[in-house]
DNA sequence: GACCATAGTATGGTCTGACCATACTCGGAA
DNA sequence: TTCCGAGTATGGTCAGACCATACTATGGTC
């Protein structure tokens, strides 16, 4: 038999591993609750501070929410927010230094040609549908703020023609880590007309169901937008058809 | 002016703003040692549970790690630890089916296709090596489990190929997350003979230079791997070249 | 009977103070 | 010089209390 690992586990930790059993056993999904903190720790005989930890790294997970009062929404109640989790990821790491911008957009890139190419029929209408109301508001933005805003909502369209919710949420995550960097990008280009060229080219080719066409639009839209961030260059072997 | 939320941030929330601030300005890297909880405590002039609950939170996104005793190695200290709050992530959300497996399959293919067509120079040697060793050690594995573990570090290896440390941890969250299923799907295949066929195609391509043969050989490989996982013939638009 | 104000109550959020286990540090003994 | 034990700083846990919040039920008023 193999060995086994002799680590103690801290009381939260035991915690986190039977609400995650309960979660998968009891088939629980957003919407549903958790048992009260004091009722949770009265049953698993630990104290409401062990309960409490275990909580909150569910929440830091964007697994729960709490609420305080009475009534039927109040307590830990199940939701899915995996972006806000990957958003505090990204930006706690950028901060150590231990992951990079270029690496961020580099995985942005990956996941608009992606998406691009790999629409899914399923979900292409109303992922276009998103993509068509931001391409709309952004003509109407006064500010690069606002620009940047509804530019971000085009992007998770682009994103969303995958179908994949992984890949939605870690474009919500991804934009809003560099969302400061978006705004002074946009600021200091001044104007906005090659970029919503590029906007509508992309909304086209994905509508026709162009994808390889739309993965270079795509390709090109973000080295416009981040002229120096895209490492490509050094790479080796033949370049992409 | 605009709007500011009124929204009454709980203690715990402040602390953790504060001690990334502190991160951040004063550059603390991975291995630099935080404040002890009572003393961060007595500055912020709040319990130490609250303090608790901030840097349990950062031991969640894999920030911080802490350790008990005295000496130079005791407290909180900085760690970049990303794939360990990916794969809770990950596989906290598949629990509540916010998440499919086909997703999280969908985006290890994404990671892979993009690592080889975008090997950079500067790491491929390395990845390489771990790829090479990892080809070995899977030849002589005994049991579907040794083999998946050696596989893991093999398309880890791919994954390195991108130079991309995101992806890198991405995918050993992904894989981690995934690891049961990869098990029972060596079990059921009874041998391995293909797979291996393909790890070493993929090798050789990867080591030529050859990015987009390489990524048609990923694609294979997975598609034998995870026989009906793919939601691809579904798409629209023409196929890949 | 319909409506509204008030007391009741269950919830999360926070604090205090204590104790334990761990693991380094330092002083004294061999 | 070496080694052992007391001291001590650290995280981990607990118990009990209090507050703010927000629903619920009660009862009075019209």
């Amino acid at each position: 038999m193999d060995w086994q690992p002799v680590k103690k586990k801290r009381t939260f930790e035991e915690v986190l591993a039977q609400i995650e059993r309960r979660i998968t056993e009891d088939g629980l999904t957003p919407g549903d609750r958790l048992p009260g903190e004091r009722q949770l720790a009265e049953q698993l005989h630990v104290s409401r501070a062990s309960v409490r930890e275990a909580l909150r790294v569910l929440e830091t997970l964007g697994v729960i929410s709490s609420q305080a009062g009475r009534g039927p929404d109040a307590g830990a109640v199940l939701i899915s927010k995996p972006e806000s989790a990957l958003a505090d990821l990204l930006r706690l790491h950028l901060g150590t230094t231990s992951l990079s911008l270029e690496e961020v957009i580099d995985t942005r890139l990956m996941i608009e040609q992606w998406a691009v190419l790999h629409a899914h029929a399923a979900h292409t209408p109303e992922a276009l549908e998103a993509m068509g109301a931001a391409l709309a508001r952004m003509e109407e933005a006064a500010t690069p703020q606002e620009f940047v805003d509804h530019d971000v909502a085009f992007h998770l369209g682009v994103a969303m023609l995958s179908g994949n919710r992984l890949l939605a949420s870690t474009m919500r995550a991804l934009r809003q880590t560099i969302h400061g960097f978006s705004v002074a990008a946009v600021e200091r280009a001044g104007q906005t007309d090659l970029l919503m060229a590029d906007h509508r080219r992309i909304y086209e080719l994905a509508r026709a169901g162009d994808g390889p066409a739309a993965a270079r639009a795509v390709t090109e839209h973000l080295a416009r937008a981040y002229p120096r961030a895209p490492r490509d260059p050094a790479a080796p072997g033949e370049p992409r058809t």
